[in-house]
DNA sequence: TCACATAGGGATAAATTTATCACCTAGTAC
DNA sequence: GTACTAGGTGATAAATTTATCCCTATGTGA
């Protein structure tokens, strides 16, 4: 595992956020799992664009910040779920804010967003 | 400048936010900007933390993604002022949300990452 | 002339995060 | 014996983000 060099920065409350919701597939994982897709491999097919491993490891994060619990149930094959801690549900209302905020302003986002992409293309392609 | 070498993923709202959101400091410098502190050194000394080249760059973007604009005066000494723009702006509430939850949890969050810091210092100690 | 304030940038290094790849577990079905 | 299921890990590479260092510019005041 990946041993930390510095310490983080614990000041303000932003600060603090950043610590536990840091991580690409992070905030799309509680809010699956709260939608009710426990399993691993719920997830995965939530989330194609990550790999299990990533999601391994941060459902590992999450579940160190207490925001998620994992479940092993000792069957064959395994079966493992994934639930929200209270912690966890208070953040959900949060998520959503977030979520709301990006799809009252989907368009624009894509629009900024690509723009800066292209641009910086063609300015690759001048070089 | 880096130059990106895959194009990210822009499927749901959350990726859009990601785009825009993500940066360590981004949204401290959007919300110091909406409290007033609108030029450079006075951000610098509202996020001692950041190195002023850092804050130069995560401000360059949040310029390209059009949250904030730049104004510079053509004065001397140099003047240069930041402001919300009102897409920027329609971001404070998201952000004053993920504030208030950090802030109600603040003690909880706290010890959660230091617990997994300290429990990570203790395996390599053992190492 | 020297230092200061204000704002900025390029080159490079270090830290951190994600991705890739290869391999493991233990039953069950064929 | 082989393949399939569901879940998982370690080592390493690649991508990305932050930090460091050092240099630029312009007037003002000592």
């Amino acid at each position: 595992m990946y041993e930390r060099k510095t310490i983080p920065n614990l000041n303000c409350g932003l600060d603090l956020i950043g610590e536990v919701l840091y991580g690409k597939w992070k905030i799309r994982l509680l809010w699956f799992i709260d939608r009710g897709h426990k399993r691993p491999s719920e997830l995965q097919r939530k989330i194609p664009d990550a790999t299990r491993r990533v999601l391994n490891v941060q459902l590992k994060e999450l579940e160190d910040h207490e925001l998620v619990t994992k479940t092993i149930y000792p069957v064959v094959p395994p079966k493992v779920e994934y639930e929200l801690t209270d912690f966890g549900k208070s953040l959900i209302p949060v998520i959503a804010t977030l979520g709301e905020w990006a799809d009252d302003h989907e368009d624009r986002l894509r629009n900024v967003i690509l723009k800066q992409i292209v641009t910086s293309d063609l300015e690759q392609a001048s070089d």
